[in-house]
DNA sequence: CTGAAAGCGCTTACAG
DNA sequence: CTGAAAGCGCTTACAG
């Protein structure tokens, strides 16, 4: 199924066969003719261009809902030379980070003709620029939905912008222009995860990072850095792991914090997904959360309420956010101004994998 | 951002507005041009005809590799009447399901030139159906891939056929032609978790299906009978309890079974959301799993192995399955023949939530 | 095996 | 505010 390297023209589907009876659908030279105006100025309907009169677009539009005429996707992309695909662009390593994005970017193309692409990739592979540029010149998606660590690929934006792709960047730090940039204050929740753990008497409490190329990861470990200092606590180096916010890191990094020495009473983990595997290892090694071990978590994925105990981490609104992303994207084309930056402020959600440290 | 009754022409999306340079993209006019040959020689070297001579299709293809075409995919599906989009149409509950699906149909379509479309949907809607209509007559997808329950419909199936959609069915039934058809032994995997817990010593077992619009549900609850029957026990209908597929309908129906009268020592759920639910309820009942509760999850997604203690669960190959989808779409344009049924068989995947029943 | 003409269903300049 | 002509980049009959 997956030839490395096609051969040339390949990349390409063979033609479908012709299929039997034709169906007749209704096209705009119909409304046309029916409305007794010229294709054009249907199309200035569909296009809700200002240039017609109130009475020839009541007309018009009369005649489109009699028909149940809608223009055809196909000849309007080849005519406008764009596509009306959104693509979600992602190499989050969290499974439920991803469905979340996709749910609101559903959300935000509801009621439009547009669809939703899924363009995964892999930032480490070598012709991942290039996929990605081929998706762009050949399908020329309506917009681009990047959530990070994507969004934070310079090379990608810089791609982008060449080619004119339509693009909305989701970072924890304004990257780009307002209209086309969504922002999630990560240092904020992280500051609070810190306050609430620290506000339960933790002293030795440690950090599982991101991986260094997500910003979140850095904005993250920074504002858990805060919020420590808040209470008079230094985050001790030796208990700052760096993960890939994957189950699997999360479970490695945890096993190295109960085994190492000065085994903290807390863990906070940069993502959900970490989170739970620092569940794991504290749970093979034999120990209760909380009692023996607080966990916090970050995203609120779904995940983070269906363990046990449900856990307390950091909410962020992932779903509105990919619905927030859909609209920047029609506002740019609508020329909509976007008044002020959107911005999400993660908050803290208490479970029940927090709680005092034991006194020993 | 979602009018829910848009007006006449609406659904679509304003045009965008021209942009700045435009970029030379290389045509299929620029390939005949320099092979000297027609635009036709050219078209049928892409869609692989068979009628090009050798050395002919070789100096095209040279050119095509040298200038870097590729053929633009707006302008071949508005000739063909037929997008190179595949469309995964799902109301399955369980996201994980969803999500390795996606990645199956991801691998599927690697290397070729179609783009996966999420098509969420609602089958309780009143206008499921219309709103797929339109989608299937609007988008002309290159193939549909339907997992159950949406597989399960025959006014979908119906639809599809009266426009010539191509698609793929996944269902736990032979509910279609060989060649359009993924059928899964849902009914092995649950007799074999049976056969698991019966053999641990477990006599009263519980068992938590799936919603009746599943087929996959009913060949689950089936198979487990058939499998308790080998060893000579009875699924006792008190203990068989109708869930939706979804977490909280776990948590739901593991309550009623805790603190009802004659409480089951295992519980086989119909699939691993449910199961997770019923993690939930056991653990908020302050009892232990395996101990006290033994879980059979069914699916084996992600969570299963993410869980504490890890799940016993029944392997369904979401993702293989998946990619196969894609194949069989593939095959029917290429008109290879399918030889044999595509069949998936699932199988138990034993970890730590399972044990003999304490003896009490 | 190969090609010239017409067409898929829209939109873009350009006039008026 | 409205329209006739040309074009987007391919493929489909139809000839040869």
């Amino acid at each position: 199924m997956s030839d490395k390297q096609p051969p040339p023209g390949s990349g390409t589907v063979p033609a479908p066969a012709k299929r039997g009876r034709e169906r007749q659908r209704v096209t705009i030279n119909d409304v046309a003719r029916i409305a007794n105006v010229s294709k054009k100025t249907v199309s200035r309907v569909i296009n809700e261009s200002a240039l017609v009169r109130p009475d020839t677009r009541a007309k018009v539009e009369a005649v489109i809902r009699d028909l149940g005429f809608s223009p055809d996707p196909q000849a309007r992309a080849l005519a406008l030379r764009r596509s009306f695909l959104i693509g979600l662009v992602y190499d989050n390593p969290s499974p439920q980070y991803v469905v979340n994005m996709q749910r609101g970017i559903l959300d935000g193309i509801e009621g439009s003709s547009l669809q939703l692409v899924l363009r995964p990739c892999d930032r480490t592979a070598p012709d991942y620029i290039d996929r990605l540029k081929e998706f762009v010149t050949r399908h020329k998606p309506f917009g681009l939905v990047l959530p990070p660590s994507i969004s934070e690929d310079e090379d990608v934006i810089e791609l982008l912008r060449a080619h004119d792709c339509t693009y909305v960047r989701i970072a924890s730090a304004a990257l780009d222009q307002r209209d086309r940039m969504i922002t999630t204050q990560d240092d904020e929740g992280a500051a609070q995860a810190a306050r609430h753990l620290a506000a339960l008497g933790h002293k030795r409490v440690a950090h599982i990072s991101g991986p260094s190329m997500f910003r979140s990861a850095h904005a993250r470990l920074a504002g858990f850095k805060n919020g420590l200092k808040e209470f008079g606590l230094d985050l001790d180096p030796g208990l700052t792991l760096t993960g890939s916010y994957t189950f699997e890191s999360g479970v490695r990094c945890a096993e190295k914090l109960l085994y190492g020495p000065n085994r903290p009473t807390a863990v906070f983990a940069g993502n959900d997904e970490m989170a739970i595997g620092v569940y794991q290892a504290v749970r093979r090694a034999g120990q209760r959360i909380p009692e023996d071990m607080s966990i916090v978590g970050y995203d609120d994925t779904p995940i983070a309420s269906r363990v046990w105990p449900p856990m307390t981490t950091v909410r962020l609104p992932i779903r509105d956010m990919g619905a927030a992303a859909v609209k920047l994207v029609l506002d740019q084309y609508s020329g909509a101004a976007t008044e002020t930056d959107v911005t999400f402020h993660p908050e803290i959600v208490v479970r029940e994998s927090t709680a005092p440290p034991r006194a020993d």
